[in-house]
Order: structure tokens, then sequence, then C-alpha cells
DNA sequence: CATAACATTCAAGTTAAGTTGAAGGTCAAC
DNA sequence: GTTGACCTTCAACTTAACTTGAATGTTATG
């Protein structure tokens, strides 16, 4: 396979290719006599990789710590543990927003029950107040502030 | 709060709090009479969340997007959806990594168990020919070639 | 009241991850 | 045998995400 080729199969360009050689992401490239780049089809599947590997936010150089070369192969232990360093990181952003939204439909479904002897205003101070109060306690303590300016925004919407 | 104290909190430095600022990450930040930038505990979460999000793949830009911003707070749509997006590439690296350790421990456990008349590069391509015959069909094409370098080095380790 | 440790703006420098372009060699087709 | 689509190297340019530095103002401490 020739560097356009295999650019065609990965969907990158050319030069990308080239960098990641330079960038030793690659190892040794064999060349036709000619001089012209050859490449297999394990090429593929390795640039696929390290698409991937930079889409979940992994560096080159991360990756190229991690990835095959020369005769020391997958280090496996170094591997699985930035893994979990990074799916942990993504619970982590995970939680904190599943949290947000949770506290955003309460919000939302406090101002529909409204009493409709309050105005805008006041309902909304109502119901921040009770957030707050339920909020104490279960929560990191700045969360509370964070959604303070949320709660008083919120009857704009 | 002065911005030196929300960068020992944070871990942050003092520029970089500035630089998300004027990147637009932060809004509208109150100043004292002085002209100092003060902060709130909100302020924290904030960057607390724009520095997970960073470590999981987000450019500020998208970060930007998908942050709170005067009346237009979480768009909980496109923030899911582009959070279900990060995920699915975890989940696509998670799966090749587990494919790629399962194979390794295979061949590593074929080679154990070699027959002692064989010798080193004849059991290894032994091996080699069953993990070719069995991996096909059920895996990538591309992944069997890949592995192949492996199969074959792996003597040497 | 001076001096250190903060704060301000603004411009310029840095690093990672590429892209673009010039100058040229190779190859398949007409 | 030349035209066009490839390939080569090498140097310079770009963008994102910051950092560093210069020049200057402010505030707490001995």
């Amino acid at each position: 396979m020739t560097i356009g080729q295999l650019a065609k199969r990965t969907g990158l360009t050319s030069s990308r290719i080239r960098f990641y050689e330079e960038m030793g992401l690659l190892g040794e490239v064999e060349r036709k006599p000619n001089g012209y780049r050859t490449y297999s089809e394990e090429t593929v599947v390795l640039l696929e990789l390290i698409t991937v590997a930079q889409n979940v936010g992994f560096s080159l150089e991360e990756i190229r710590t991690l990835l095959p070369s020369g005769l020391n192969h997958w280090n496996h232990d170094a591997l699985t543990s930035v893994l979990l360093k990074k799916v942990s990181d993504i619970e982590v952003l995970e939680a904190e927003l599943a949290k947000s939204k949770g506290r955003l439909l309460d919000i939302i479904a406090g101002i529909q029950e409204k009493p409709s002897h309050l105005d805008c205003a006041d309902n909304t101070r109502r119901i921040l107040g009770q957030i707050l109060k339920s909020g104490v306690g279960d929560n990191p303590p700045a969360l509370t502030g964070f959604w303070q300016h949320v709660a008083t925004d919120s009857q704009q919407d």
C-alpha cells in the first residue's frame, strides 16, 4: 500500500501519516526500491488506534510510550493504569453533569407547579431556598454556590 | 476571592485563569474598586469542570459552547450528544485494548504449553497459525495483520 | 514609608500537532 | 516523450492553549 492509499483507507492526510512516522509512532516504515513508503494492513489498524486514543484525550507522546515499539510491545501495566485514569476522568465528568441535569430538572419542575399567587421573582427565590436547603450536606459545598445564578436566572427561560 | 487565591484553590496558574476569561469561558468577571478581579466559590467548580472536560479530550472551544452563558444555560441536548460521542470513543478504545490484551494472553499461554520437541521459531509459527485461523471472522480483518509481528516477536520477551 | 508580594494590561514567546509550499523524482497512459 | 497524478524532502507557516516578561499600580508588613 502506498501512502496515498493508506491515507484514503484511514481518512487521514499523507502529510499527517508522515508526521506520525517522524514522531516515532509508526516505527520503521518500509520503502520500495524507488524510495516510496509502503505499508501493510496493520498500519491501518495502528492509525485507527492512534486516532481514537487522541479523541479521548491522549497526546501523541503518551500514545507513543504505550505503543508496541521494537521488542518491547504493549506495556500492559502502564497502559491499563493510564486507561483507568482516563475512564475515571470521564466518570467524574459524567457524574458532575448528571448532578447538574438533576438539579436543573428539579428547578424546572418547581417553576411549573408554582403557586399562582406568587410573582415570578418571588417564586424563583422560594425555589432557590428549597434547593439550597435540600442540597446542603449531600453535595460538594462549592456546587451550591455554583447553581445559584442558574436558579435566579431560570425565570427568563 | 482574588485570582491568586483562586489559583491556589484550583491548582491552575493565574495567567491560565485570565486566559480562560479572555476565551469567554468565565463570562463577566467582577472587579473590586481597585480593578482587581474577584471570584465566588462557583468559579472553583467551573474551573474544575473545565479541567476535567479538557482531560477527556474536549477543546476549550467545545467547552465554551456547552457552558452556561448568560441566559442560555446548559444546552442539554448538545451536551448529552457530545458526551455520548466521547463516551463511545472511549468504549471503542476499551474494546480494542481488551481484544489486544486477550490476544496477547492467548499467545503467551500458547508459548507456555509448547510441545518440547518443537524449537522456538517453529512453535511461534504454530501458535501464529492457530491465532490467525481462530481470529478470522470474529475480528476486523485488519487486526489479524496487526498482530502478526507481535506473535512472531513474542519469543524474545 | 519602603519593600515585598500581590494585582493590572499588553505583547511576544512556546509547545503540540499538524499543514502548506517549493523543488524535484517516479510512473502509467496516451 | 510528455502530461498528470503520484511520490520524495525540507523549511516555513498555522492554530490551540498557554507562559513569560515588561511596565506599572496596589496592598499588607516590619
